[in-house]
DNA sequence: GCTTGAGTTCCGTTAAACGGAACTGTATTC
DNA sequence: GAATACAGTTCCGTTTAACGGAACTCAAGC
């Protein structure tokens, strides 16, 4: 919960339209935040900090609309799947994912590890598209429709570390979204900072501390303005990526990157997310 | 819609609870239909029904918490980014997706074709995964979070045909969501009647009369009840599926429905869906 | 100039959201 | 098997904001 305690406390500064659904989509994130088990409704007051009647009414009217399910035998709240469309349209509202598909499968081919596209929205970083590649072990610390702080991996790093001027990274890093999102992660910004600064040095991310044994490397896709807008990374096992072959990988991500580049010059609705 | 407006008087009935939430869900729902082009302001007052003054309010809402953007310079409307993280928990709720990832990419490997899973949400099918082959000709008739009448389509179909009793299917023939999403694509009653009675009488869905040049197969995955739950299928090119090749892609879908339906067993919260 | 359509703001009415509190139901404990 | 604790539901008086009609601005287009 991006919420920090407060229990029942409205952000002062959106007093005025529509409480309710900042109220939904508290519950809602509790519910994605849960994952595979659901949430319980006392849960879902705990977590959010609303009123036992609140949560009631919030869960019957969500629940009417499919918009959350309940499990009739344990009680247990979970997503409803008419969101899972909408969710589906959203992050492919402008054909990205579909159209770069292509460059990121032969990518996959070409390195054998899984790639991903990543797309930057505000202080965060979305997945929108992951590629797997043929090498038996495979990499996969996040999937489409995951979340990040902007500079918490490859993907997310690479987009962070090009924006342009240097204030705007620190723009982002003081963010509050930035830093709940890089919490609940444990990472700490002194953590960002060296990686920023060693990207902005080699020209492209190259991030192994996050998980054990897992590496990974990412380059920007810069939009219209210049500005990342998005990234391509790939992730591995570490001895994956020593040299030649991470220099020859480079490559192929480049080269993947101009491609999708390209692409994004057709798509509409993007560079003005948030 | 087809709200009668009419603010004197209501009879005590069911009115009542989240008013709000309906209308937030036409909103959105015409902004999932509309893709790629995003809608404008004069278009949803026209999609929904409502009044110009509740679309802006609802518009300021929705925005204000990132479930919709606007495009500050055509002043288009298009889905927020929030709902594709939602959309994301939302599918693979269970797990299931990612748990059926390894059978479905060995089908996908051994097929050379693209396959699918779906899931029954009611009288719907919703696409959970797909995964693609190697061969060059890729059928790629829907993708993850798209949904369909339960009936059209071979995996959608899959699930309607095995429903036990009869009467059952009856009831999802007569449901008006699904004629209306049946009707959406133009597909008639009998014509999914007759692919009902071929399916029952060869064990599973050969549909070849939905794309030209398109063909499909599916299986049911039943649940605990018995009942079908999900449905795997493959799609490719007409020419890829004569004998004796069809005989043996139908033994690598079952394989993988066996596996698939392992899992299932461990996974909670999937037989309730609606 | 006038007209037309898109989008915004205002405002009085009224439905509905709100939370405290009382209530039911079901395990758990001793 | 009374006592306790916790989960979930319902009630109700108060407050809030959702509601739509109408008036408004703004920018084309004729």
């Amino acid at each position: 919960m991006a919420e920090p305690g407060m229990a029942g406390g409205v952000a002062a500064g959106d007093r005025g339209v529509e409480q309710t659904f900042g109220r939904a989509a508290a519950v809602l994130d509790a519910l994605a935040d849960a994952r595979e088990g659901g949430l319980r409704f006392t849960d879902l007051v705990g977590a959010t900090g609303f009123s036992k009647a609140t949560v009631h009414r919030l869960m019957a009217g969500l629940s009417a609309h499919g918009l959350v399910e309940a499990d009739p035998g344990s009680g247990r709240y979970f997503l409803g799947f008419r969101l899972a469309a909408w969710g589906a349209a959203a992050r492919d509202r402008h054909g990205l994912a579909e159209r770069a598909a292509p460059a990121l499968r032969r990518l996959a081919e070409q390195t054998g590890d899984t790639v991903y596209l990543s797309l930057r929205i505000g202080v965060l970083s979305l997945c929108v598209a992951r590629h797997e590649g043929s090498f038996p072990i495979r990499a996969l610390p996040l999937k489409p429709g995951d979340r990040n702080a902007l500079g918490v991996g490859s993907g997310s790093l690479a987009m962070l570390a090009f924006l342009e001027p240097e204030a705007a990274i620190e723009r982002v890093l003081a963010d509050p979204e930035n830093i709940a999102a890089r919490e609940r992660r444990g990472i700490d910004e002194a953590h960002v900072r060296r990686h920023v600064a060693a990207t902005r040095r080699k020209g492209h991310t190259f991030v192994d501390d996050l998980t054990p044994g897992m590496i990974g490397m990412g380059l920007p896709v810069p939009g219209r303005g210049g500005q990342p807008v998005a990234a391509v990374s790939i992730a591995t096992i570490s001895a994956r990526l020593r040299q030649p072959r991470r220099k020859a990988v480079l490559e192929h991500l480049a080269q993947a990157v101009r491609e999708i580049r390209g692409i994004l010059g057709e798509a509409p609705g993007l560079e003005f997310a948030r």
